[in-house]
DNA sequence: CTGTATTTTCTGAAAATTCTGAAATTTGAG
DNA sequence: CTCAAATTTCAGAATTTTCAGAAAATACAG
């Protein structure tokens, strides 16, 4: 691996760390090359960087884009083409959410609303849809609340994220506030 | 695969998901099982409802184990263990976001740590170290809320979730009543 | 202690995946 | 259009993962 050690000890993490999700090591250390790059490098730099095969590159970076997760860019006066991963990080961790829910969370979602129509036929189906259904309610949960948070400005979802659960204290002293003394407390609704 | 219908489905994609995460598609069969199973299951009941062998299951079961995904119980009167998945789903998905944090955020956080105190040698090293220290806050910033959200009970985590971002509407209104009229708005600062 | 039920570990075979070099295709300059 | 540079696809080799069945270990009743 032709990278100085600091660099090198990155990418081979991120190799690791990637292949304890679905990606592959090779697609984690193109990943991390790219994130860490001054410029944008073609894929001939990324094969002198890394020691991988050229086609295994092409693989790589062809997986990435399907992710959505590097951009393929032009240098003025040179042909080959060139791939970076944007510069804002929070929005290569929106981009990263977003296609995770796209390819895990969506499809599980329509599952289990399909077999919470069905008509169960035995106590042993019976059982399992009373689970199902905790479960896409928990679902339906997370996702409404992600769809509605991803809508912020970035500026906003750190604010956000930075009250964490003093959020909670602030919200009950806001419905004190409002709240006829001695009434009893108005609850916050559970819609998205 | 002995299991009614609607209970294969749910098995089979369950699986197919499992293998998508770094878990492997029996492994996340056997939790599928278990999740919606009337009872705690013994080994060999496994075996019979998802047809694969019994080594295969033991490897399984203690894949989960050390995962805390499911807890080994005892049934009166019978020499063999049982294993069964929490009840509250809550609980279920709490225990996942922990051990995924345990075995991917935190260690890839003291890397980063570690990274970053290192003096950089070249002008690579320098920007990469630049990508790093961004890489780093976000996750801090991250694992920051989640840490604070996590104390809280289910309930009132439901309540934070289900309002989702009308909780910034709501601390701009709180913060306009109590900023001084004319005065800058006071910004909420961006510590844990 | 003995014998049986149960679980775990081990081993090699099978399956899946990752990866490479070669061949085929695409792209764009001249 | 022609040619060379660049990229992608492909087939099979190398590696890794998964898995079943055998063997070993463990637990426990009598």
């Amino acid at each position: 691996m032709n990278l100085p050690p600091l660099c090198e000890a990155f990418v081979l993490h991120f190799g690791e760390m990637g292949s304890r999700w679905g990606i592959n090591r090779t697609v984690g250390q193109i990943y991390a090359v790219l994130f860490i790059a001054e410029h944008p490098l073609c894929a001939d730099d990324i094969v002198e960087r890394l020691g991988v095969s050229r086609s295994n590159v092409s693989m790589g970076l062809k997986e990435l884009q399907s992710w959505n997760l590097v951009r393929q860019r032009q240098v003025h006066g040179d042909r080959r083409e060139f791939f970076s991963t944007p510069d804002d990080i929070y929005a290569i961790v929106r981009t990263l959410v977003e296609e995770r829910k796209k390819r895990e969370i969506d499809p599980t979602l329509s599952m289990l609303r399909e077999l919470l129509m069905q008509a169960p036929g035995t106590p042993q189906e019976r059982h399992a849809q009373a689970r199902l259904k905790d479960m896409h309610e928990l679902i339906e949960l997370l996702t409404n609340w992600y769809a509605d948070v991803q809508k912020l400005e970035t500026e906003r979802l750190i604010q956000l994220l930075s009250l964490g659960s003093k959020v909670v204290k602030a919200l009950e002293m806001k419905d004190r506030l409002f709240t006829v003394p001695g009434g009893k407390t108005r609850s916050t609704n559970h819609n998205s």
